[in-house]
DNA sequence: CATAAATATATTGTGCACAATCTAATTGCA
DNA sequence: TGCAATTAGATTGTGCACAATATATTTATG
């Protein structure tokens, strides 16, 4: 049998890449009982973000931001309009495109989101310079994987 | 109407979060060639990351290692048992638990996983000493998180 | 010893992520 | 103009993640 001792590298507490997978649902976990009150998961608050940030983008524009394609984001806007935070309209002027605009009540969930990014924050590193040194690092890291 | 303008916190780019959201999907995307042609998922190959560092190992033993559920491992083991590369047995000492055990295929699969660590760290970065630096930074975020 | 509490795992239901496929609309070009 | 190629989005199917709940076994307690 081949019961050789497994090579460091197969050790999971030497991975990166785990540490990652780990954080991010270590995030969501974070997110969720805050969330929870806006009665949004954290994919749905991206899109919010994404929105309020600039309303009437299509799918394709909200999906290149936040890296997802029509397969996950369908049946999420589906949810979030039924839920009546938005709402869907096709673009006239190319019958293709699907245009996404917040209600009233879109709108007004962006006030008790306000403190969420800052509380979030405070949870991952508690100096503001190393939080914008990791920003970078991060960044360039996500670029370069997405090369 | 509230159309005041975004505070800079709520804007995506400022968001630490959505990097880790975004960093460990890519690197989900970064494995799925190579993991691909060993018939396994991401988290299936944590899960026999797990089981060659040490075989024979409970459900609940893995779910601490991983940080995950019997809602998620359990038919996630089971597909692995499907697939022949681990038995389940119920521990004759606690018939509550369930031990897995590695098949002979499971552990031919090791050799073919050999060169997969390094080849995805040498993705995320270059240089050693920025691995082992990054490594012991996230390392300390995601137990403040779990804290 | 009987039974209540705790423990280990499984099941169900919801939502995200992504590949593959499909439809409809638009654009390019011969 | 007419048709092929492209583009936008939706749909379907598979798998992960997690909350809530269920079941069976073990342990603790009176």
């Amino acid at each position: 049998m081949s019961r050789q001792p497994t090579p460091p590298q197969l050790l999971l507490e030497n991975q990166l890449c785990f540490l990652f997978h780990r954080i991010s649902r270590d995030l969501d976990a974070a997110y969720r009982p805050l969330l929870n009150e806006l009665g949004l998961t954290y994919p749905q608050y991206l899109v919010m973000l994404v929105l309020w940030e600039q309303d009437g983008r299509s799918v394709g524009e909200i999906g290149q931001e936040l890296c997802l394609d029509s397969g996950t984001l369908s049946p999420l806007l589906r949810r979030l309009q039924v839920r009546g935070l938005l709402e869907r309209r096709r673009d006239p002027a190319d019958e293709r495109r699907v245009t996404l605009h917040l209600t009233r009540d879109g709108w007004a969930l962006r006030r008790k989101a306000r403190d969420i990014p800052e509380s979030l924050g405070r949870k991952i590193v508690d100096d503001p310079a190393a939080y914008l040194q990791l920003h970078a690092q991060l960044t360039q890291i996500a670029e370069r994987l997405e090369a």
